[in-house]
Order: structure tokens, then C-alpha cells, then sequence
DNA sequence: ATATTTATGTACTATTTAGTACAAAAAGGA
DNA sequence: TCCTTTTTGTACTAAATAGTACATAAATAT
């Protein structure tokens, strides 16, 4: 459900001038998501990424210049695809659904591997706070963006009745988002099931 | 206040046989521990590791045999460090207040320098799951003491009408646990200081 | 055809990494 | 004193790291 993998090669209808490249963007950049998303940012080696990407070096340094540009045109394509994920599923299914999804989503991720990968940009901005502030302030960005999309989610969702309106839309996005934060550390850190359990119990409670 | 430095040099009163150590196990430990603490597992390396620590490669690799195994020596010492901060607190002042402790010390690492730590077990947990099978299996087994502990702390403060007893002590602290974990991360990924107020607001109603 | 342009494959480089080898130092025991 | 034991200081090693250099391949323009 999370994984993104183009399949198509799409190439560009006018033909550039020189030698034409043998990879998709799109497709390497979405190989290099996962894999970051799996390994973080500092553990996930060049030539792994070289790997899964199916490129050789000199086309990566041609195409992406580096490692950290790699990464954050990686940020900005996963925000876009989450985005996407999200507004697909509050058309179809309403705004409440669509928040209920990302928290069943890492629910179900644990039950089936006992694993979660999370949200990379929040995976990322714990990764890399302090650390590369370039990084940092993209995550930050992004992060105020998607809590501002909950945020609009939950106005909505209250119009329609399916959350009650008594308290303020923006503090009830903060804890949805924080509980979910929370879900993916407490997970990896060896919480029992039940405890897991209730948990996401709380999250939904959170939006009622 | 989570600073732990050992300043006297304690030597054993026995000398041993060969040359005496010119340092304290206790003293490098710590040094160890901070630099852990805030670098993580993978970012500290070594040689920064040995200029915090001021001993040489010798008697690093004499004393710690690696340094996985030193990581997992600085993450009980970090538990027994953990668990009398708040067992102090809470004779002292109570258990729910050991808990509220906890918070406002996140939050006041926040607002004095944008910066959170965290506990360095959380961050292990999450660092090293799926990577390090050792070190994720002691992460766990302290984590869920520490709740445990947590546990205790509530049902004792339900007996003296801190916290209502109409809730299960286990999910008040798994809740509160999700919420501290999920803080660090919200504050680390960007999040506004009124956001961040309100997260800290949720995780104290969930110790009413 | 031939020049130009862009992409690719391979070999290299410089740095950093955890960990070792080994001689010298500093203590006690005889 | 001189042997044994343990710690320390310095030099080394082998692997991995991100990034470069450069010749060659594959296309278009003239």
C-alpha cells in the first residue's frame, strides 16, 4: 500500500540531444524512498542506494549532484506522494477516514512484521535535527504543511458532524499527529500488543 | 539536572597487581553516556567517543572489549541513573509528580535551547530495531520495566486520589509513556511552541 | 560523415571507520 | 634486584565511505 514503484518507462516525447538516459527519474527516485525510508538517512550507503536505484555512479552524480540533494528531492517526492495518499482517501471515504487509515496502516504494519517503517519526514527530522540544518528545515516545513492539512481535515470532519466541535481543530490535529509519533517509537522500542493496542484506542479517541 | 559526572576518582583501596588505572570506570562511563546520549549510537564514533571519554585506544578496547559492548554498558548504567531520578522524586514528592517531572523537564530542555534529548533508551529502541538484535532486545526488556514502574507509580498515586482509578493503571501509563515518546519527536521535526504546549497540556490530563 | 552533446562504465582518491599489534611504563611479588 | 602482571601510548590495518576523473557510447545537428 505504501510502496511506490513505477513500472512504466515514459520517456520524454522530444528527444534530448546527446545520449539518452537509460533510467526513469521517477522510478530511481521512488527505489531511493524506500530504501531510505527502511534505513534513515546516514545508514543508507551510496552504493546500496546505487543498487536499488539500478544506476551507476556517474549518472547519480549527473542526475542528483549528491547524497543530501538525493535526500531532500526523496522529502519532497514522499510528501507529495502522502499528500496524494490522503486526499484520495478523504474523497472517497471522508476526512475521518482518511486520518483513521495512516493510524491502521501502522497498526497493521506491526501485527503482519512485528515492524514499522513510520513517516519518513518524521523519521527524518528526528534523524537530522541538529544535525544538517538544510534537512531540518524542510522536514519543519513539510511537517507544519501536514499538520495544517489535519488540521483543515478536522474542520472539516467537524462540519460534517463526525467530530465533535468543542475543541479547537489545530489541538486535536497536535495530538493525533503526537500520538502517532508516539505509536512508531513506543513500537520499536518492544511494546507488548496490548499496549500497542490501546494506544491506537487513544489516537481514535482522539478523533471523536 | 540530567548532566551525570563523576568528578571524585574513587580508586579501589586494594591495589591490584600490574599498573594501576589512571582513570575511573564510572567517570568514563558517563562522559560516554552524554556523548551517546546526544549523538546517538552510529554517530558517535569512536575517536570522538575516546577524546570525551580522555583515555586511550588501549584502555578503551582493554576495559570495554568494543563499542557495542560499551553502548550496552551505558544503557543499564543509563536505566539505573533513570530509575533513582525518579524514585528520588517520587519519595520525596510523590509519583505522580516523579511523572510530571519527566514532562517538564522535555519541556523546559525545549524552551531553554530548542533542544530535546530525550531518554536515551527511546532513542536506542528506535535507532537500532532491526539492526541490532542485542542491543533492541535490551531496549525492550528496560522498557518494559520502566513501564512497569510507571504502572506502579499510578496505582500508587490511584490510592492516594492523585489520579482517578476509573482507568486502568497499565493503559494511564502506556499513554503517558506514548505521549513523552511522541513529544520528542514533535518537537525535534519542527513543531510551534503552542503545539508543542498542548501536547504537554494532553499528557498531563492523562495523569488526572 | 563528422562534430557536438549528453549519458554511462570503470578506475581511482582521500577520509573516516572500528579494531590490532606491540613496545614501554608502572605497579607488586620473590 | 629482577620477574610478572596489568595499563598505556603510538603506529598500523583493512574495510567502507562519499565523491572525481576520464575514456567511451549513443544520440542529434550540420
Amino acid at each position: 500500500m505504501y510502496q511506490l514503484v513505477y513500472n512504466s518507462r515514459m520517456k520524454t516525447l522530444k528527444q534530448q540531444r546527446g545520449r539518452p538516459r537509460e533510467f526513469n527519474e521517477h522510478e530511481v527516485l521512488s527505489a531511493a524512498m524506500n530504501y531510505f525510508w527502511v534505513h534513515g538517512y546516514e545508514n543508507s550507503s551510496l552504493d546500496a542506494l546505487l543498487k536499488v536505484m539500478s544506476i551507476k555512479k556517474s549518472s547519480f552524480y549527473a542526475t542528483f549532484k549528491s547524497k543530501k540533494e538525493l535526500f531532500k528531492k526523496v522529502l519532497d517526492f514522499y510528501r507529495e506522494y502522502q499528500i496524494s495518499f490522503l486526499q484520495s482517501i478523504k474523497e472517497a471515504e471522508g476526512p475521518k477516514r482518511a486520518m483513521l487509515s495512516l493510524l491502521e496502516h501502522t497498526f497493521n504494519e506491526f501485527q503482519n512484521s512485528g515492524n514499522v517503517r513510520g513517516c519518513l519526514l518524521m523519521n527524518s527530522g528526528r534523524e537530522c535535527y541538529g544535525r544538517y540544518e538544510d534537512i531540518s528545515h524542510q522536514v519543519e516545513i513539510s511537517f507544519n504543511y501536514l499538520l495544517h492539512l489535519f488540521t483543515s481535515y478536522i474542520e472539516e470532519a467537524q462540519k460534517r458532524g463526525e467530530i465533535v466541535n468543542t475543541k479547537e481543530a489545530r489541538f486535536i490535529a497536535s495530538r493525533y499527529v503526537n500520538t502517532l509519533n508516539g505509536l512508531v517509537v513506543t513500537i520499536r522500542v518492544g511494546a507488548s500488543e496490548d499496549v500497542i493496542d490501546d494506544i491506537v484506542k487513544s489516537a481514535k479517541e482522539i478523533l471523536e
